[in-house]
RNA sequence: GGGUCGUUAGCUCAGCCGGUAGAGCAGCGGACUUUUAAUCCGUUGGUCGCCAGUUCGAUCCUGGCACGACCUACCA
């Protein structure tokens, strides 16, 4: 190791040095730097608006344009050059020869490497292929590059650099700038999808001194001003909820939720999650709600509900099938039998003989959520809402009226994964604060995913919460599946890794 | 956490049943005024992930470690 103040160049080689040097030249003459050029196109619009013109017509109308980006293709002729430059939208390519720009300038051209942001301008024309090109007549070097890029056929391959070095993989690989301009759409779909339903977008904290919302895991850290534990949360819930209260009947926050979990092709540390309630409502109408909304997003992002993944297909726009837990395990595994699944000392010995790990105090309910979760989830590709989930494993969520034991609540499963889970509010407070009781039991038992008891949401529900209903949809896996990515990696920019070094 | 596989030039990859390494791209020099991953000639560039062990000798064999990918477990 270096010592501390001495600048540490770690990987200096021979193409970095010879790029210095140009650099160490340019600035010689030149603002290495220069910050005074403008563009007047983007690539893409010069193909939008003059890719329609003929040769002839666009040497008749001359068009004189600007445009800048990064140099990601060099092809030097002695007296006559080309080069392709990558912007925002796309790429265009550029004529630099002698007659049109001065041997000066072209000379400089053929010292700039692949990697090098430039600024052009010159006149539209097209090439004897045809292509659209600008023929050079000015041309500024905007930015030097001194590390050289992926190579130019293959681009970056190395997974773990696509992850560490995403800036290189966007540079370098088109399909990846498409999959984070398609979750950014879908994003922006959502939230229009919501305001133009009356929902008020709101942000409630990441940081809480009682991590609530979910079973799971959490961060903790430190105010030091306040000399007080927090952690970040798991899951916006609690607090929206208390926003319903308020008498904010219709909202949603989309934000990061962070657990302090394991790390898998689908699961990310911090992660994206949409949560909303409306007021006034139950789960079923939360069921039809999700089927609009993501056949919307298919259809507003991609231009259809068929969605390929994986290289299987299915409708959005179809309604979803619904299911209860044991309908869906027998939908896969029917020799399993309807009293087998309803008799407690079957399924303990059937999850013990399959080796499935269980909680020896879960009653049926629990019981046949273990089965269905090792048996039947994965094998769940068509969207289908699971339904009935076992009120000892759902401590927010509203007893079914005719059967206390279950709730008014879904799961929505596609590909195989989770996608949402929604539900009818627990809204008895009395309810509420007895299966916060069970929770702390259960974690002073050693659960450490139980919830805590979180009294000023009591308080809370004791203002009283309207009925309502409230849903959390995962948004990584939402676009893992609308961009047919087998990680959730692929879906986020900067994904959690070990430390390099 | 467990299992499998991987790590060789800036990048994409070969290779070696043990004798300190190659190609293409990129770079550098030269030729070339319509190329398209331009082409042609010449050329620089390596702690073969790290540490031990075995061996006369290790990039290769053995063990450990690091990092990554995939599968698996908990979870969304």
């Amino acid at each position: 190791m270096t010592q501390e103040n001495q600048p540490v160049i770690y990987d200096e080689n021979q193409i970095i040095a010879e790029r210095r040097a140009k650099l160490t030249e340019i600035r010689q003459t030149n603002n290495a730097f220069p910050n005074t050029f403008r563009r007047d196109h983007l690539t893409s619009e010069l193909f939008k608006q003059f890719n329609e013109l003929s040769k002839e017509q666009l040497e008749e109308q001359p068009t004189i344009v600007k445009i800048a980006g990064r140099m990601v293709l060099k092809r030097v002729m002695g007296k006559a050059s080309f080069a392709t430059i990558q912007d925002m939208s796309g790429r265009i390519q550029l004529y630099i020869s002698n007659d049109h720009t001065g041997e000066p300038v072209h000379a400089a051209f053929k010292h700039y490497d692949l990697g090098d942001i430039l600024g052009a301008q010159g006149t539209l024309f097209k090439t004897k292929t045809g292509e659209l090109s600008i023929r050079v007549t000015d041309l500024q070097l905007l930015t030097k590059s001194l590390r050289p890029l992926p190579e130019k056929f293959h681009g970056l391959a190395d997974q773990e650099q696509k992850y560490r070095q995403r800036y290189l993989d966007l540079i370098t690989n088109e399909e990846t700038r498409k999959v984070f301009a398609i979750r950014s759409k879908v994003v922006q779909a959502i939230r229009e999808f919501f305001v133009e339903r009356d929902y008020l977008e709101v942000e409630t904290p990441m940081m809480h001194s009682i991590p609530g919302g979910a079973s799971a895991r959490p961060f903790s850290t430190h105010h030091n001003a306040l000399d007080m534990a927090l952690f970040l949360r798991i899951a916006p819930e609690l607090y929206l909820k208390r926003l319903v209260v308020g008498g904010m009947e219709k909202v949603f926050e989309i934000n990061r939720n962070f657990r302090n979990e394991g790390i898998s092709t689908r699961h990310n540390p911090e992660f994206t999650m949409l949560e909303f309630y409306e007021a006034y409502q139950d789960f079923t109408y939360l069921m039809d709600f999700t089927e609009q909304m993501l056949a919307h997003v298919a259809k507003q992002v991609l231009g259809t509900t068929h969605i390929s993944y994986q290289g299987k297909t299915m409708d959005l726009s179809k309604p979803f099938m619904r299911l209860t837990i044991t309908q869906a395990i027998q939908k896969f595994h029917p020799d399993y039998t309807t009293e087998q699944l309803n008799d407690r000392n079957y399924l303990i010995k059937k999850l013990q003989a399959l080796n499935i790990h269980l909680n020896p105090n879960d009653g049926i309910g629990g019981l046949q959520l273990s089965l269905f979760d090792e048996t039947t989830e994965h094998l769940l590709f068509e969207p289908t809402f699971i339904v009935d989930y076992p009120a000892e494993v759902s401590p927010l969520a509203r007893r079914n009226d005719n059967n206390p034991g279950v709730t008014d609540r879904f799961e929505l499963y596609i590909a195989g994964r989770e996608i949402a889970n929604g539900f009818s509010e627990l809204n008895d407070p009395e309810d509420q604060a007895a299966r916060f009781q069970e929770q702390a039991k259960a974690k002073d038992a050693g659960d450490s995913e139980a919830m805590h008891y979180d009294a000023d949401y009591i308080r809370a529900l004791e203002y009283g919460l309207p009925p309502t209903a409230g849903e959390g949809i995962g948004i990584d896996r939402l676009v893992m599946l609308l961009t047919d990515s087998p990680s959730i990696r692929d879906v986020i920019l900067f994904p959690q890794l070990r430390q390099e070094d």
